[in-house]
DNA sequence: TAGACAGGAA
DNA sequence: TGAAATCCTGTCTA
């Protein structure tokens, strides 16, 4: 073990824990001329932003997980998934320690660092590799230059029962077993470096279509391009699996298309929703040389299959009972396949997985804006579809522009007297609920809408009563599921036209893709703590405007409620991210709200 | 043969 | 912890 060559220094903001938790200081108390700590009128400390705190997390999100983001101290974790895959991003245990010891203000526990070291160790230690079955036991092996780490993981029986293993002690297993082998032998602690390649689909040209035209030039972006060739280009084996993580609004579909020219074999793309088919066919259409005829749609209304067939997950996964067979897995060898696209990977459903763990010899390429999933199936997602080849952080492509900057605010309202009691009485889940509509929001959003006169204003919430309720007082348009598509259009067409300037919508904005583009978007209730929500409905917001004028999000929350504590959970993702939440406490009271506290 | 709608699933 | 939206299929109607 190398001795660490630089001394922790105290102004630094980073405490690495034995538990493998990190802390991390967001704030510092701000000193006077004279040494002494500013103090404002109350006498209470000043604070400021930690100086080392962007560089910190900047580091940080590249190997840890943020876990909790209270406002001085936010809490990462270091974890076998988040270390492997910094390692299949090419860092190593000598980087990442390096970096903790350049952060930290206290010695780091040795303990961790080893535990970093084993688990950088780990990552390629096992590898399947092709075998000649003739010659061989089977077709593939699994096989490490550490005899005692093969061993011990042929020790665990979810593994042994998974090969064949002969008389000299070599494990062999046939193509099919690739993904359950991987599977198995990430849950004891080895990710597999899978060598086994890739067989061919069929070849098919797809080509980017690079030309002048009358909306002007269409040309990846630079992120784009080489997320594509990271996609192609990572691993050992080339033209490989792997995910690539980018924000909402950053042309995922784009990278998509790049991968897509660069196997050039059939394709078939899974996909969330039929919204989505439709767009990922539009955009294939515009920006490559793939004409209609070329490109199917499979899905509940046209089952068509093309050399690039486009297809959402319900349907794959749909049962005619509980029981039944999944009828449309047969799409999978319907044609021989090159590359199959993931869209959405965080969406990802059981069943997929499974059907998944079959298809290790087709290339794989995941998209998403997080890998983070709700379930905590991040692991799967690892050893399936792959390591994560590429990841552009939010804040950066908002420096080059390519998305608006947004400002995030949470307004903490007090619950109405009357409400606290409810409150109180209520169980866990009425608590909830009852936070969530506090009346007052109403107000708050009120007042916003008035001082945002002149944007394009998003309300969303969870409760179809509470919205319902809004679309009442505020006299505003609400947009729910049970909306008729014809009259959700004319909405949006009113919205885009500036006619109708604030829409309230439910979760139907979770989904719907077409929906107009906002600068403000005003949260006033959301699900028990998703993540990815959270990241969704911001992702609303954050094109770029043509005045190059910023964004701004706004959750409502109730003061010291179960709903605040929620709101928490979700905002994870986006401080991961670098967003950072201005907290504005709204005083009690009712009549007219005081936005005051709002620069 | 298209559209509307109900019902089940996750 | 619960609510809401979606998608797919099948059936009915005109």
């Amino acid at each position: 073990m190398t001795a660490p060559t630089i001394l922790p220094r105290p102004d630094n903001p980073l405490i690495v824990q034995a538990d493998r938790s990190l802390l991390l200081h967001t704030v510092r108390t701000r000193v006077d001329a004279s040494g002494q700590v500013a103090r404002d009128e109350n006498g209470a400390p000043l604070t400021e932003e930690h100086p080392r705190y962007a560089e910190a997390r900047d580091a940080l999100s590249q190997f840890a997980e943020l876990e909790k983001s209270p406002d001085y101290l936010h809490s990462y974790r270091l974890t076998p998934i988040s270390i492997w895959n910094a390692a299949a991003l090419g860092m190593t245990a000598d980087d990442v320690e390096r970096q903790l010891h350049e952060l930290t203000c206290v010695p780091i526990p040795p303990n961790v660092l080893v535990e970093i070291r084993g688990w950088f160790q780990r990552y390629g230690l096992l590898r399947i590799e092709r075998r000649d079955p003739d010659a061989d036991g089977g077709s593939f092996e699994l096989v490490s230059s550490d005899p005692d780490a093969l061993a011990d993981a042929l020790g665990h029986r979810t593994v042994r029962d998974l090969v064949r293993v002969d008389d000299s002690g070599r494990a062999f297993l046939d193509e099919l077993g690739r993904g359950p082998l991987k599977q198995a032998l990430i849950r004891v602690g080895y990710p597999v470096e899978d060598l086994g390649g890739y067989r061919e689909g069929d070849a098919y040209p797809i080509e980017l279509r690079d030309e002048r035209r009358a909306g002007g030039a269409f040309a990846l972006r630079d992120y784009q391009r080489s997320a594509a060739e990271a996609f192609y280009q990572g691993g050992a084996v080339s033209g490989g699996s792997g995910v690539v993580v980018l924000p909402c609004g950053a042309g995922k579909t784009v990278v998509a298309l790049g991968a897509m020219s660069l196997v050039r074999e059939k394709t078939l793309i899974l996909t969330s929703n039929t919204v989505a088919v439709r767009q990922w066919k539009s955009e294939i259409l515009d920006k490559t040389t793939l004409d209609e005829s070329e490109v199917g749609e499979y899905t509940g209304e046209t089952k068509e299959v093309a050399p690039v067939t486009i297809t959402t997950y319900q349907m794959l996964t749909w049962r005619r009972s509980k029981t039944g067979d999944f009828e449309h897995f047969e799409i999978f060898g319907r044609e021989n396949w090159g590359l199959v696209v993931y869209d959405e990977v965080h969406l990802l459903p059981a069943p997929i997985f499974r059907v998944t763990a079959e298809l290790q010899a087709r290339r794989r390429l995941g998209l998403t804006a997080t890998l983070v999933r709700e379930d905590g199936r991040e692991d799967e997602v690892f050893c399936l579809i792959g390591p994560k080849r590429a990841e552009v952080p939010w804040r950066v492509l908002e420096r080059q522009g390519f998305i608006a900057p947004a400002r995030c605010i949470e307004l903490r309202i007090p619950l109405p007297i009357e409400h606290k009691r409810a409150y109180e009485g209520a169980d866990a889940r009425r608590k909830f609920r009852i936070a969530s509509e506090n009346p007052r929001k109403l107000d708050v959003a009120a007042a916003l809408i008035e001082k945002h006169r002149g944007d394009r204003i998003l309300v969303i919430g969870q409760y179809l009563d509470q919205l319902k309720e809004f679309e009442r007082r505020l006299g505003l348009p609400l947009i729910t599921g049970k909306t008729p598509n014809a009259d959700r259009e004319r909405l949006y067409a009113d919205f885009r036209a500036g006619r109708e300037p604030v829409l309230i919508v439910s979760k139907v904005g979770n989904f719907a893709i077409d929906l107009p583009d906002a600068n403000v978007a005003i949260q006033i209730s959301g699900t028990f703590g998703s993540r990815q929500e959270e990241a969704q409905r911001l992702g609303r917001v954050l094109r770029p405007k043509d005045d190059g004028g910023g964004a701004a999000f706004y959750a409502l929350v109730s003061h010291g409620t179960k709903d605040q504590e929620f709101a928490q959970k979700r905002q994870l993702f986006l401080t991961e991210q670098g967003y950072s939440y201005e907290i504005v406490e709204i005083p009690a009271g009712d009549g007219p709200v005081d936005l005051g506290g709002l620069a």
